[in-house]
DNA sequence: TCCTTGAATAGATGATTGTCTAAGCAGATT
DNA sequence: AATCTGCTTAGACAATCATCTATTCAAGGA
């Protein structure tokens, strides 16, 4: 984890900094994607099912899936399976960092 | 502006809300981008012309164009000609904005 | 053991995107 | 005016992506 705390209004952003960031925004940059983190992030007990997440959407379990899977590979979020159903959660870090990042310049 | 402030991991995002943010972070899922928004934000005077920024990168201008013209259209920076050169600068609100949105949760 | 249900994977397709070259426009200088 | 430099627009092309259907896997219940 390097480009870690500096805001971006700071100093400028190196290239590895660039790329590792631009690939945690990518994975927020679908309108589905957003609503399935927010879902999951504001879910009571800090997890969702993907049943409940499918509902609130006129896509497929394919498509849902996909994006979650997306999601998973950027970090942004874990999946466990316990018995019949995959439960989802959150990394607050990752979201954390990133807000962090976009902090505007304090002077 | 209406997904204004409350965190996402607060309660879900409705369709329009995902919608509005979703373009604000397709804008800044590329490294050149992120690059760019940096050197802008960061830079002595809180703007940087554009044949400041060209050089940074490996890239032609009409490249280099290109991608602040995506950052302009998402309202992330405006940019401005004074004689010879155009001038960019962010906007720290819209920076604050996602910033507040990506806080996690209290709880 | 077989069937049912929840979820992921595979593969296909139409749309979007990042980059380039070529051409155009706006100021400044001669 | 003619030209030069800084930047943008236009158009083309390969690569990536969001979505779908069909299939597969995993866990439970009959």
């Amino acid at each position: 984890m390097d480009a870690c705390c500096s805001p971006l209004a700071r100093e400028p952003l190196n290239e590895d900094q660039a790329a590792e960031l631009s690939k945690l925004f990518k994975a927020m940059a679908d309108p589905v994607r957003l609503r399935l983190l927010s879902l999951i992030a504001s879910h009571a007990g800090g997890e969702a099912c993907v049943c409940d997440l499918t509902d609130a959407f006129d896509l497929t379990g394919p498509t849902i899936s996909h994006h979650l899977k997306v999601l998973r590979e950027s970090g942004l979020i874990t999946g466990e399976r316990r018995g019949t159903w995959v439960y989802y959660r959150v990394h607050p870090e990752v979201l954390a960092r990133l807000s962090a990042v976009l902090v505007p310049a304090t002077t």
